[in-house]
DNA sequence: CGAGCTTTTGAACGCAGTCAACAATTGTGG
DNA sequence: CCACAATTGTTGACTGCGTTCAAAAGCTCG
């Protein structure tokens, strides 16, 4: 329950920091939430649709999903999070659950009781503005999801999820040269892109051909970065990465 | 600038009282928020994408649409919203619009300046999380609408766009006897289903033939609810409309 | 080293897109 | 109120991207 630098606490202050500045009275604040850590295997669910959750999930480590299922058991994937990410934020305001949370990989993560999350924010309203402007930002993800597997064809929608991935995962430091771990199968990329595994699988082949990815194991290289954001039609507007202020 | 009963106003008191109860205080403070509105004609840009807005829109009258292209022209609906919504609410907190807002039908909207939206945030916590729970609600239904473009085929994705209207057109009372005014053209729905025109057509062609819909110029009429709902997948709970605590 | 995933390959099929023309409806100006 | 323009809806024929099914090949890990 400690906080120090690398606690899950100091992981939700660089984060929220790196959006706009935190005095050291709201990091004080940060410091002192309770923060509940726990190891995941892979493929657990986290929460599930209908649950009615009365803490949050902080990740701290591994990648998670979001996903929903239709009633043929066809699973549809709207999001992955990374380090740093808050999957099911929502919760706070959003009694029921709408959808569920899974590892993808190995996790570790930090449960954080809603009390202690509400109280935070109503004593520090540029808190509750800056996991407000999580939620946002998580929504524009969708937005362009939407656009992606609406809009764009099984090539185009690969790339540029593989660019949204180079790029979160950037943010959080765990790529280096251009290469980063990306622990996830094929079905797995399938359901998040709307199509059938054989597809994926033939679409990856066509962009290795292409010199676009390397795949060594569940490494994956990105030789030619502005290729892929051609091929991805990838513009990191939508990720609301830079700080605000800046333009 | 003076809000009474029929004002936009009330009509945005009326929503967040809907979630939760507001005192008498908070609903003053809401009344105090200065609106400027504004007639707009149909298919008009609200907002464009890359802008950095000052204010956000309340619908009022009509049918607005959340819209992106892809680098090709091709259209992606991400949400229609229904008078009493604010379509660019995440502005607030997003310096920058990563999608374009415009009418489908000619629209009555009230401009409110952020400036204002945060001072009553500020002062008010609890309408504070009420508008952040807007946004989470908008955010659930992008999920929605990815299962439903990634996972599901053009009929049930057409059956469960019109329940969505159904309920949440009922919801601020513009449903009377299973019926309602859907001012929007095939192309659009195609854009917001991520089909072709020609295709929404003919699904549409053969849910008229099953007896799922009628239409009578823009009114559409829904002669069983049970069976369109089934044909839909759909499941409310998305929405979030029940009140807070209810079970 | 064998069990269980995950990836890969091939073949047949089908949902939905595209293109193009035509019909119906709505809107507009004279 | 009518004539014409523009938009929206409808239909048919052809095409193709991606699915499904099934089987084999590669990996990973106890």
């Amino acid at each position: 329950m400690i906080a120090g630098p690398h606690s899950p606490q100091a992981l939700m202050i660089r984060k929220l920091d790196s959006i706009f500045p935190l005095s050291e009275e709201e990091r004080q604040a940060l410091r002192d939430v309770p923060v509940q850590v726990t190891v995941l295997k892979a493929d657990q669910d986290v929460v599930r649709i209908g649950d009615r959750p009365s803490q949050c999930c902080l990740l701290l480590e591994g990648i998670t999903q979001v996903y929903k299922l239709t009633t043929e058991g066809k699973r549809q994937i709207m999001a992955f999070h990374v380090p740093g990410d808050i999957p099911d934020l929502q919760s706070l305001h959003l009694e029921v659950m709408d959808n569920s949370v899974a590892t993808i990989s190995p996790c570790t993560v930090g449960f954080i009781q809603h009390e202690h999350m509400r109280r935070v924010c109503e004593r520090h309203p540029r808190i509750a503005a800056a996991f407000w402007r999580e939620t946002l930002v998580d929504a524009s993800i969708f937005r362009e999801w939407l656009l992606n597997v609406g809009r764009r064809e099984a090539y185009t929608r690969l790339a540029h999820l593989l660019c949204e991935f180079l790029v979160r995962l950037k943010a959080v430091g765990l790529v280096e040269d251009d290469t980063f771990d990306l622990p996830i199968t094929q079905v797995e990329l399938a359901d998040a892109i709307g199509t059938s595994n054989v597809h994926v699988n033939r679409v990856l082949q066509a962009m290795r051909a292409n010199g676009l990815v390397q795949t060594r194991g569940t490494q994956l290289i990105v030789p030619d970065w502005e290729r892929l954001k051609e091929a991805g039609e990838f513009d990191p507007l939508y990720l609301h990465l830079e700080r605000e202020g800046d333009a």
